[in-house]
DNA sequence: AATAAAAAGGGTGTATTTCCCCTTGTCATT
DNA sequence: AATGACAAGGGGAAATACACCCTTTTTATT
């Protein structure tokens, strides 16, 4: 019988290489590579080497993270089956990666037969969503249009507001008059149900607006 | 040949199985316990199962994490070899592992051959310190001098200054006047190099003082 | 008992932030 | 041509935050 090709993409050697022993002990699957980024993966798809069924991808990784890769692999090999393995449960991140075509989220704690099952899933069904990731999609739909979307520039003074600048400076440095940039803060503080610049931070930290 | 005897403490059953898989292929080695949490592990040690010579202890864990587990065996069984597992490559944790007593810390993105030497070296010399490891205690010794430690109530303090409460309100809290809180910001800022509260939260958040 | 440190509280003044309400110009839709 | 949404800019006032320099009380140290 021929086996379920799988390929890891994971920064975390240790893990990944371990991943691999696990899943061949399971007969109907077989790990054909291992890569520790997104880039070192997708230069490979490029080239004329065998496509795995299966991708294990990892979300957070350097150079080319999850959703870096997912992006790509929409545009360029949108029929490959991806499933996202992660530590990271936050519901902005498992979106990002299901709406850029990932067949599945698992989680790093999930539990190895559990695992099996998923894989079996994704490359029978198509697909494989846990409950986390299904609770995620139904909240999605009915809670979409109250999620606020940040505009390029309001993006751009969130990250200067969460840094020790003055709103003046910040005016400066975009090029905007010091009362402009109030009413950015004032639509922000609106839209984001907060009063005050720490408010704003905290924001944007836990959104991921910046990174710290 | 009598093998080694590991037990592997991380929250991450799929990684910790899959290691499992990794170690029982080195000969020399032989995983006798997985556990989920410091708590589920310590619990073992206190029954009068089999001790094993190396635990490999991750650090982020629920319940009960890496740190909390590492001060309890130093109290407890200070014998014991661990060896850290982390993702996390930040100093304060790193030197928080070492000095409660871990043999080692190694990143899991450690090559399986190195994970192995360093096995091999907690084993038979009693320690395995990485070069990140080394370099981090050579900087420790030159500069601690310099590194703030804070005091109870100024934590107290900081965790209140991350959030929209103004210093007033938070003086209420503390039971303390507004004066005396001024005294506090102004003994931090000076302390911690920086101008704004914003800065404040912003070191707060890194230094993990308040999780957000 | 003397000294020295923290810890708590204070006065005054300036800078910054926050709030509310307003104008102008642009652009797309109908 | 009218409407409305939106980005940019503004006036003025009040609240909050920040800076600097000071006193008193408590606690620990010698």
């Amino acid at each position: 019988m021929e086996k379920i090709k799988i390929t890891i993409v994971d920064d975390h050697l240790l893990f990944s290489q371990s991943l691999s022993y696990l899943i061949g002990t399971f007969k109907e699957f077989n790990v054909i590579g291992n890569y520790i980024n997104g880039k070192e993966f997708i230069n490979t798809l490029s080239s004329d080497e065998q496509k795995p069924d299966i991708v294990l991808l990892d979300v957070n990784m350097p150079i080319m993270d999850g959703i870096e890769t997912m992006k790509w692999i929409k545009q360029n090999h949108p029929d490959l089956k991806v499933l996202a393995l992660s530590v990271n449960d936050d519901e902005a991140t498992i979106m990002k990666m299901i709406t850029n075509g990932a067949k599945g989220y698992l989680l790093k704690d999930t539990h190895p037969k559990i695992f099996k099952e998923a894989l079996i899933e994704v490359y029978e069904r198509g697909f494989y969503y846990s409950e986390m990731v299904s609770g995620f999609l139904i909240n999605k739909l009915n809670n979409d249009k109250k999620k606020v979307t940040l505009k390029e520039r309001e993006l751009e003074f969130i990250k200067l507001a969460c840094t020790e600048k003055t709103y003046k400076i910040i005016a400066d440095e975009m090029c905007l008059s010091p009362k402009t940039i109030d009413g950015y803060r004032e639509s922000l503080f609106d839209k984001l149900e907060i009063r005050t610049r720490i408010g704003l931070v905290l924001y944007a930290i836990k959104n991921k607006i910046v990174i710290i």
